[in-house]
RNA sequence: ACGGGCGUAGCUCAAUGGUAGAGCUCCAGGUUGUGGUCCUGGCUGUUGCCGGUUCGAAUCCGGUCGCUCGUC
């Protein structure tokens, strides 16, 4: 019997403006939700199948990882909502007690699309084409070939019953290069569905539950604008960017960040989705961002690349893109190197194994190294924030 | 001592008379809301050595050196 139960409170603060830089539009943060409060701007680890891959969900908490990101579209195909539902949610079920976010399916959508387009499957897969309409996305799943449809309504839907903290609608994006007219198209349909996300969470949800937007409009200005006008119009938890780092210059990202950022609810969180490297990091929070998410710390650690700051000190000169460096740990300049990957990282990794050991385990396929390396590189791109949010809150940023 | 087998890239081996190759190693890149423990390149050769046959030899023949197995 609880009695004092406190019924969900709409009009309560959910983000917090804790400090606007006077150097840049970097700001301090706070995002509150109902398993915990983050500190922005921050940086998501990739939990896709509701794992960061090789980590245990304990060791991703002990590296201060304020916030996970998962996925709809593979966790609806594997385990499937039924299971998860009986598990008690998501949090329950992979044991993360943090918040966490879920992706809508959207972009894998995008990146099947583009791989059917350029041939990329193999044999077994099914070279079926994706079909977008009004109503929302028809494609094939990778599991056992079945036709699925996914609609904004059922996106939705899908991430209510995972219990996610924040939820993205979905959304269409286009591979580049694209038309105006097509880029257009997408970009307002990914706005209607918005809408529609919005109802249909108003009328379903029963706890605490975001949802944010996603601004389209590829790498043209006038429809970023629009997408941004739009949006901004209804009252989102938060803004994301997406369709961005998708194969366009760097210097094209960062335009349209200046154009679009400053025309975002500025009391709203400020999502780039899928960015980036580090540097990449520091020129978006430089423009106002306030959140990330990326899959480089986790895939290149199974890949062997390593990411290590350069300087002690917190001064990022990140115009220069000086402040870290890549070991490539296969190298054999380490088969001797006795020294940890970074003297000064506290990581766990750093703090117990040396560069020829994580050598060695990679040269004989050792899953370990994998495990270490991983370790140490979110502890990297964590640390990182770490020192961005100081450095905003220093003054220096 | 006799008989058989082998000798090709740093390593393990392909190529049976017609442009000397692969895998691993090594080196250099790449990876951006994970369908990826992955992808792209690059370096490395007096084919043990000497001679012969042939338009042409890693390949066939003779010799020689080395390794290996077997028999006495």
């Amino acid at each position: 019997m609880n009695l004092f139960k406190i019924p969900f409170q709409h009009h309560m603060t959910q983000f917090q403006l804790i400090k606007k830089s006077k150097k840049s539009r970097a700001r301090l943060s706070l995002l509150k939700t109902s398993h915990g409060d983050i500190e922005g701007p921050f940086f998501m680890p990739i939990a896709t199948k509701g794992a960061i891959k090789n980590l245990t969900s304990e060791e991703v908490k002990s590296l201060k990882s304020q916030i996970i990101l998962s996925n709809t579209y593979h966790l609806m195909l594997r385990p499937g909502t039924t299971v998860i539902k009986k598990a008690g949610g998501l949090h329950k079920f992979i044991n993360w007690n943090s918040p966490i976010l879920t992706d809508s399916g959207g972009f894998q959508a995008y990146s099947l699309g583009e791989r059917v387009r350029n041939n990329l499957l193999t044999k077994e897969q099914k070279l079926s084409e994706v079909k977008f309409s009004e109503e929302g996305i028809e494609f094939y799943s990778e599991v056992d070939g079945k036709k699925i449809f996914l609609s904004p309504e059922k996106a939705v839907e899908i991430q209510i019953i995972l219990g996610s903290d924040v939820i993205m609608v979905l959304d269409q994006c286009v591979a580049l290069p694209c038309d105006y007219k097509k880029t257009k198209q997408a970009m307002e349909l990914t706005t209607r569905w918005a809408k529609r996300s919005q109802e249909y969470l108003l009328k379903n949800k029963t706890k605490d539950q975001k949802l944010f937007c996603i601004v389209q409009g590829g790498t043209y200005k006038r429809l970023r604008l629009q997408s941004a006008k739009d949006l901004a119009k209804i009252n989102f938890d938060g803004y994301a960017i997406g369709g961005l780092a998708v194969g366009e210059p760097r210097k094209k990202m960062l335009e349209v960040l200046d154009c679009v950022v400053p025309i975002l609810p500025e009391n709203k969180s400020h999502y780039l989705m899928g960015v980036g490297k580090p540097e990449e990091i520091v020129e978006a929070v430089k423009r106002g961002i306030d959140m990330f998410d990326c899959v480089i710390p986790t895939r290149n650690a199974r890949h062997g690349t390593l990411y290590k700051f350069k300087v002690k000190s917190l001064k990022l000169k990140v115009d220069e893109k000086d402040f870290y460096e890549i070991i490539r740990i296969t190298n054999s300049q380490f088969e001797f190197d006795l020294q940890p990957i970074d003297l000064n990282c506290d990581c766990y990794t750093c703090q117990n194994y040396s560069r020829a050991y994580l050598r060695h385990l990679f040269m004989t396929n050792e899953s370990l190294g994998f495990r270490l390396v991983t370790i140490h590189n979110l502890a990297f791109y964590l640390g990182l924030m770490e020192r961005i949010r100081k450095e905003i809150k220093e003054g220096v940023l």
